[in-house]
RNA sequence: GUGAGUGUAGCUCAAUUUGGUUAGAGCACUGGACUGUGGCUCCAGGGGUUGAGGGUUCAAAUCCCUUCACUCACCCCA
């Protein structure tokens, strides 16, 4: 019986790889002119530190989360993380790192973990990039992080995405958004989908966010929580729509954008794109006042954003790939004498930098030719029993199909002085 | 969790409608033509429990049942 992966989780093989790793480069890029410093955090927490976070009541918390008992006496509950802010959050308070700097421009990367049933742009284990700045409530950070975002995208060619702004007000204004809300739908019930009309009581922002038509036709003239919000959270808000405009930044206000989780307030944004199918957030995130708090930490403004890496790479597919690194050299032997000789040879030109490759068994010269012609090499040497007694190699160029005799005792140097030459016949490809 | 669709060679797919000899093709792979020189061309070769199990039948990739996997959508979200 053969082994297969885990439903929902999945390889990135080499010839994909790329494209992840010239995401992870660029994001890296913007997050250091912003001045982001790097997190990394354990991928398994405390299940508590989930359920009080995201809120008991959510989906994530209610029956997706892989929790199990760990073998220790009390049987303690742990979880792999479904989301990064938490473990951030949890890690800022546990360090302390507050009390030498409160204001923390941090971003992580990993994998996240939700058992839902995978589609196109959702798995179990699936990637997120994130960043989070704590200790700052002011408006001016919220765009920029929007520009952070609009930069990295511009960075990695990635255009035609949507951003959408919203803001969801505080524990203030809120509840009194609720209940303007909720007067509202409950004189429309019955327009309402069977999902909604359970969900409504629970939670009735919920309702705005569904794709029924029903649904929608009902809550057209629903209040808006932006009529709702406080004189703070307003002015917050203005300001941000008001940064964000003065930068250029195209948005679409949505009132009706709810956050999965909790703990957000205030600001909310996603960048969404056409072209994902059902899965089309490739970005989303917002402000969480409350969290650190919340949390046990001291009384500490957050905001930050988390962005699908398989979303992204599903994107940047449909744009074009770059294959795998090309050799520098393949190192073409033929007989044993050769191969003892060739052996010592490539490891001393690995040790000074070069991408080198040669064969193992004897094969024939010509499908060692094959294969350096396959991996893309410009340059082959080839050392058979001849070269060897006449203590000369030769040295192919595979695209200009010119060969001459290198000196096998100066071959390294020969070698070494050639490498820039190489790399930029690489760069051609 | 619910629904629909799809499973045939490493990959993309024929053959399933109407059951019928040994399940084919392209690409890829290995080798040869070119005895020590890649790509192009031509030739040859290897590779399949037709996802799995059961049933119907003289005969099943094809029809029926069960099951598994994948995909997409609902839901939810990055």
């Amino acid at each position: 019986m053969k082994i297969s992966k885990v439903k929902g989780f999945s390889d990135i093989l080499p010839g994909e790889v790329e494209l992840w790793q010239f995401v992870e480069e660029k994001a890296r890029e913007v997050f250091a002119r912003y001045n982001f410093a790097e997190i990394r955090i354990p991928i398994l927490e405390k299940t508590e530190l989930f359920s009080r976070s995201l809120g008991e009541t959510t989906d994530i918390v209610e029956k997706e989360m892989y929790t199990f008992a760990d073998q220790d006496a009390k049987g303690s509950l742990l979880t792999l993380r479904p989301e990064g802010t938490a473990g951030v959050v949890r890690a800022y308070i546990e360090a302390e790192l507050y009390k030498v700097e409160p204001v923390r421009r941090l971003f992580y990367l990993g994998p996240m973990f939700r058992r839902e049933r995978p589609q196109k742009g959702r798995l179990r284990q699936f990637y997120q990039i994130g960043v989070e700045v704590l200790g700052r409530g002011d408006p001016f950070v919220d765009a920029e992080i929007l520009l952070l975002l609009n930069d990295f995208f511009w960075l990695i060619g990635l255009d035609s995405l949507t951003l959408e702004l919203n803001s969801l007000g505080c524990v203030q204004c809120r509840p009194r958004y609720r209940e303007g809300l909720l007067a509202y739908l409950r004189e429309r019930t019955g327009k309402l989908c069977p999902n909604c009309q359970r969900r409504m009581e629970r939670n009735p922002l919920r309702v705005l966010d569904c794709k029924e038509q029903g649904c929608f036709e009902a809550t057209r003239h629903a209040p808006s929580i932006l009529d709702y919000l406080c004189e703070e959270c307003r002015n917050h808000f203005t300001t941000v729509e008001r940064l964000v405009h003065e930068t250029r930044l195209e948005y679409r206000l949505n009132p009706r954008m709810v956050r999965g989780l909790d703990y957000y307030c205030r600001t909310t944004f996603e960048w969404t794109s056409s072209r994902l199918g059902a899965q089309n957030t490739v970005a989303a995130g917002g402000r969480y006042d409350g969290l650190v708090e919340d949390l046990g930490g001291p009384p500490t403004p957050g905001v930050g954003f988390a962005m699908g890496m398989e979303r992204l790479t599903l994107l940047l597919e449909m744009k074009e790939t770059q294959g795998p690194a090309r050799p520098d050299l393949y190192l073409v032997w033929v007989g044993p004498a050769a191969r003892s000789w060739a052996f010592p040879v490539v490891h001393r030109l690995r040790r000074r930098g070069m991408r080198v490759e040669m064969e193992g068994e004897e094969k024939s010269l010509k499908s060692q030719m094959r294969r350096a012609d396959k991996l893309g090499v410009s340059f082959v040497l080839i050392v058979g029993d001849d070269e060897l007694k006449r203590g000369r190699g030769i040295l192919r160029n595979m695209d200009t199909k010119e060969q001459f005799e290198v000196s096998l005792q100066r071959v390294e140097e020969e070698l070494l002085a050639r490498k820039p030459v190489m790399h930029n016949e690489n760069c051609k490809v």
